[in-house]
Order: C-alpha cells, then structure tokens, then sequence
DNA sequence: GACCGTTGCCAACACCTGTTGGCAAACGCG
DNA sequence: CGCGTTTGCCAACAGGTGTTGGCAACGGTC
C-alpha cells in the first residue's frame, strides 16, 4: 500500500504499473489483483483521504485564512497521498472523480460551518480550492523553482490573505 | 496537428495515442513518425506555446492584476494548447520542464518589466502563476463545479486583487 | 520519357500492459 | 492427523503501445 502511494505520487495513473508497484513491495503483481480486484481498486483504495480540515468554527475569523494554509501545507507535506491524487486527477477520470468529491465535500462542508451566505460557499471554497491546488501544483508537480524554495512559513505569509479573502471578503461588485 | 493538441488535451500525454491521433487526422500513424520522429517529437512540436503577454510596463499599476487575469483566462479558453500542456505537465517530465520554461521566461520577464525589487520577482511571478495554475486546473482539469459555473468576468473579479497584491503588495513581515 | 523525392499505406516487430488460472506450500482448526 | 483456506509464485493470455521497413503510387524536373 505504501509502495503504491508512492508510485503514484510519483509517476501517475498510468506510468505506474502493477507490477513496479508489486516488485517495490516486494510481492507478486497477482497478489495486487488478488487483494484489490483491478488497478483502478488498488488506486481506489491508495486514493482514500481525509484532509482532516480543523473546525473552522472555533477559529478566530481573523486568521481562517493563515490556519487553513497552513493546515494544507502540513497535511501536503507530510502525506504523499494527496500528490498522488493530484497527479492522477490531471489524467485519469475516476481521479478527478474523487479529488471533487473531497473538496466538493470537505472543504465545502468546513467553509460553511462559519456564517456566510450559503449562496457562495460553494463559490468561496471553489476559489479556495484554486488557490491551494494551484499551490500544489506549482511546488510539488511542476516544481517551478520560486515555488519550491520558498520556505512554508512564507509562503503562508504571502497565500493566507488571499484565502482569507476568499471565504469573509465582500463579493466584488 | 490540429487531431494532436486535441487528444493531448482532452486525455493527457500516456493516453493520447499516435495511433488515435493519426486516425482522427485520417492520415497512418507510420507518417506522425515521418514527420516528427517520435511521439515526444510530436508533444514537443504540438506544445509549442507563447503566453502573448501584453507589455506590463504599459498597463496602468493599479490595473496590472485584473488585466493579467482576463489575458490568461482568455487565452486559455480560446486555445487549447495550455489545457494539454497543464494535463501533460502532471505526468511526464518533458512537459513539466517546458512548462517551467513557460512560466520561468515569459511571466517572469513580464513582471520584470515594471519596477519591483528583482529580488522578489521570481517568487512574485511563482505566486501569480500558483494562482492562475489553479484556477486552469480547478476549472478545465478536475471541472470543480463551482468553478466551472462562474463566468470569467466574475471570476476576473474575484482574482483579480489576489494577483494585484502578489506582483505589487508589499512584502508580508 | 526517365529520374528522384515525396506521400501514403500495410504489415510486422518487440515490448509492455492489466488480468487470469493453476498449482505447490504453509497455515489454522476440528 | 485431515482438511479447507489462505498465501505465494509462475506462466500465459489478449490486447495495445511506439516504432520500423518496405513497397506502390504520385508529382515535379531535366
């Protein structure tokens, strides 16, 4: 399981293979299709992921923004399953499937549990979304060089008002 | 050429096949190598890109967000190239170096054109592409809802200050 | 008309993919 | 011990992949 993570993390949907994932664990490529049914099973079950989001509730409205940045950057860093996720969504439809489904759900949920017009939360986590993935995607997929040196305290500096923005500005006119 | 960009956006660099690229231009598949040597070739060719930024230096200051959104949400609705190259750039290394080269050269050369502290360019133009990557991502790749629903004026909107503050804000503490 | 480069098509190669079935060994339990 | 279940491994299948080479037809040039 932890050998199919990181594949995937590493190399995507379709450039892992069963069988570089059975040898790294040390297993035989049956084994995986015995266990997890099919490849889409295995990736299923390598995909589960809570982003374990705090409850926004108990936040001082002031700092949402910082504590959710720093919330995605600690969660990103330390567990390789959201890359992984990330990676397959851009090709693999089943993928993408779920990555909406946690951040439709997850983050959606969380944005609403403080009070705001119920008509944009949808909205308010969407942007959310854009600006943590595309953090995502910019440090730990395409690498872009700024990106990746900046340390997390910084970048948490520069991204928190954006979200903070985000989920308690004013809707532009 | 055309058959190209299409498949490689719509399913990604390892699922677009030459040989159903070739079919779709109704040519065979042995003259895709004729032409370009390899599918990498082809990717390469098809991937060429130009982001077409308009001089910054002659943008009012105040206006140089809203104006970088509206460009790059135009721009990437009108050609499909981007799409392909941000699914490509997920899984295969090529793809992500040239999207690098991207985002490395022209954006940064354009935020360099009006005067910032050149130490803090490179991560201004990190920043901005963070946010501009995830608004493509979240909106043609994984198709958030939310974001697929907003109009680009609206979306123009809500982005617009984010950028504004990443190329132009002060640094935070 | 003779020549040569291009265009087009077909078949095949070598390889890798997910997936399947069978068969031997090990194990748990009555 | 005996027996059913699990574990493990091996070989193979069927299909799809990028890639290659050859060979016929065409088109312009001298």
């Amino acid at each position: 399981m932890r050998a199919a993570r990181e594949r995937f993390a590493a190399d995507g949907y379709e450039r892992a293979t069963i069988r570089a994932i059975a040898a790294d664990a040390q297993i035989d490529p049956s084994m995986v299709m015995r266990y997890y049914g099919s490849k889409e099973g295995l990736f299923a079950a390598a995909a589960e992921f809570d982003l374990r989001l705090p409850d926004l509730a108990s936040v001082s409205p002031a700092h949402l923004g910082e504590v959710l940045v720093r919330h995605f950057l600690a969660r990103w860093e330390g567990d390789e399953t959201l890359v992984a996720l990330l990676r397959a969504a851009s090709t693999n439809p089943g993928a993408a499937d779920r990555m909406r489904g946690i951040f439709a759900n997850q983050l959606t949920a969380a944005v609403a549990t403080f009070g705001t017009d119920p008509a944009l939360t949808a909205r308010r986590a969407g942007l959310v979304a854009s600006q943590v993935l595309g953090l995502a995607f910019t440090r730990y997929i395409v690498r872009l060089p700024p990106m990746v040196d900046t340390t997390p305290e910084e970048l948490v500096r520069w991204v928190a008002p954006t979200l903070q923005r985000y989920l308690t500005g004013t809707p532009p006119s």
